[in-house]
RNA sequence: GCGGAAGUAGCUCAGUUGGUAGAGCACGACCUUGCCAAGGUCGGGGUCGCGAGUUCGAGUCUCGUCUUCCGCUCCA
């Protein structure tokens, strides 16, 4: 089965590169690590992916507004959010051999071999005694337990200054450990140094600290500092939500995965702003709510579930994953968080403006909780091609078996609606028909006009991307206009008027279907 | 970042003990074709990931580098 659904993977991976989905960033480079770039069809998807968030958000809600803060903002930003400081590891940088190491690592590896070493003296111990007592042998043989102290007093120091933040006790035990680098052998180490997550850029020529900016790590702080403009601005009273789908940067030491975990990502966030003391309650209501919109789509419930934080984040006081089952497991899709008054209360400490809002019913100003809803667009994007991605077998014209590859995707999110078919392609009468029909569709849906190769290739390659419905014309099409409407998932058609089609692949395409089943 | 594996045409791959590259599919043109892929003819396309080294000569051997995959690590 494991094997089975790497395998799954793999297919995807390339099948989003082929049918023009997803392509690695700067290939011709020897691409970039990390970074993606959307092809025609992937933008497609991924655009309707957002307008279902956006829609279901904004437009269905009256409480909830839009915002597009922009990637930069002011560095405290970054001070008051907590990234500056939690946002990051203690590097080290090999001189000779330009090689960087994360510093706790280095320290550990060394209490590794401590233990690999007092394993070999036990294997040694073993082949030696009959009737050897392992547990009384570590306990008891001079080497082990001067290992084993050794290594529980390396620990203990690594975590003291870990949790210190102290650079220079990691770099004093890099060097009485006299820990070499495992590559080169080499103790020519630099200083001990924080690595931040966070990319940095400079702004205008203002030069050192001044003008350090960094490319946002969340897209939730936009939101958080412009609490009080958006609130005004719209008469909004508490209860009321901020919706956002914006980029943001995060400098991961691995990234990998295809575009599950990628250095430059999209975000769907909605920060709902709430009365201190009903968190919970808004908190159940949002799990439940963004369920049914995942539900929606017809991804099945065996495919997603929560997943409770084991360690909640520094701003939160109740944390939950949607996990959605990826071919290579259960990952997060999306994260739902109480956030408290974390936020708004470290921006209003942190700049000494008010972010306080006056509830007219309480009659007394205080800084709102909030609830936020946080889903990563590629992601999704991710979630809903593996989901859709299926090999099946399929009748041939001679009615054998025939394999296909088709993306059963929700009508509503496929890149192309619907594809407009001559029959035949050297008949003008067929193609001038089919091409007329296409000029009139393209106003209301994405859609493609295709004559080249057989009629049924052309099926396959519509129903590798996706395509729902696939309008042929035929002869009978010149004498009574009527076409035929072939549904992707079936493969059925029926014979519809020519008048009929426009209604009826809208219908059944359009987003308001989707978004009726969230009422 | 560490360890392992891989990189040859758009895709999937072949390429003998080192002697300057092939197939199938895809693509283009023409013919054929009356509803579920793989008909015929002709054609375009590759400095063998990149850079050094060994050699008279490297897709093939050595080293470095980049990228991808798997495991570990990391992951607000």
């Amino acid at each position: 089965m494991a094997v089975n659904q790497d395998d799954v993977f793999k297919k995807l991976v390339s099948h989003c590169k082929e049918y023009g989905f997803v392509y690695q960033s700067s290939e011709v480079y020897d691409g970039l690590s990390a970074v993606y770039d959307y092809g025609p069809y992937g933008v497609l998807l991924k655009n309707n992916i957002k307008t279902y968030w956006w829609r279901s958000m904004v437009q269905l809600h009256e409480n909830i507004v839009g915002l597009d803060a922009a990637i930069f903002m002011h560095p405290k930003t970054w001070k008051a959010s907590g990234h500056v400081d939690a946002f990051n590891d203690p590097l080290v940088d090999n001189k000779d051999s330009k090689k960087r190491y994360r510093a706790d690592q280095l320290i550990e590896g060394v209490v590794d071999k401590l233990q690999d070493k007092i394993n070999k003296e036990v294997e040694k111990a073993a082949k030696r005694f009959e009737n050897f007592d392992e547990k009384m042998f570590r306990e008891t043989n001079p080497r082990c337990v001067e290992y084993a102290q050794k290594a529980e007093n390396i620990e203990k120091r690594l975590a003291e200054a870990m949790k210190a933040e102290d650079m220079v006790g990691l770099k004093n035990m890099i060097d009485e450990l006299e820990i070499a680098d495992p590559e080169s052998g080499s103790r020519n180490w630099t200083e001990v140094r924080q690595f931040n997550l966070m990319f940095n850029t400079q702004l205008g020529n203002i030069a050192g600290e001044e003008g350090k900016l960094y490319l946002r790590p969340e897209t939730a702080q936009g939101i958080f500092v412009n609490f009080l403009n958006v609130q005004k601005s719209t008469r909004q009273k508490i209860p009321f939500g901020i919706a956002q789908i914006g980029k943001a940067f995060r400098n991961e030491i691995v990234a990998r995965q295809f575009i599950f975990r990628m250095r430059e990502f999209e975000q769907m966030e909605m920060q709902f702003f709430i009365r201190p003391g009903s968190q919970k309650d808004w908190y159940d209501k949002w799990k439940e709510l963004r369920m049914k919109w995942h539900l929606a789509l017809g991804t099945p419930q065996s495919k997603l579930k929560f997943k409770d934080h084991d360690n909640l984040a520094h701003y939160a006081d109740a944390a939950v994953d949607v996990q959605f089952e990826f071919p290579f497991g259960f990952k997060e899709l999306e994260g739902i968080h109480s956030r408290t008054d974390f936020d708004l209360g470290s921006h209003q400490k942190l700049s000494g403006k008010k972010l306080q809002y006056f509830d007219p019913e309480l009659n007394e100003s205080y800084v709102p909780y909030v609830v936020e809803t946080s889903i990563g667009a590629d992601r999704m994007f991710l979630a809903m091609m593996s989901h859709a991605y299926i090999e099946e077998t399929v009748p041939d014209a001679q009615g054998d078996d025939a394999s296909r590859v088709v993306l059963k995707l929700h009508p509503a999110l496929a890149p192309v609606k619907c594809a407009v078919l001559p029959l035949l392609k050297n008949k003008e009468e067929l193609t001038k028909a089919a091409y007329d029909i296409f000029n009139k569709l393209k106003f209301s849906v994405d859609c493609q006009y295709d004559e080249k190769d057989a009629i049924g290739r052309r099926y396959r390659r519509q129903d590798a991307i996706g395509t729902p419905f696939c309008v042929t014309i035929d002869f009978q099409t010149l004498e009574d206009g009527t076409v035929t409407l072939r549904e992707r998932d079936t493969m059925k058609q029926e014979r519809v008027r020519v008048e009929d089609l426009e209604r009826l692949v809208v219908e059944k395409t359009d987003m308001k279907n989707l978004l009726m089943q969230l009422q």
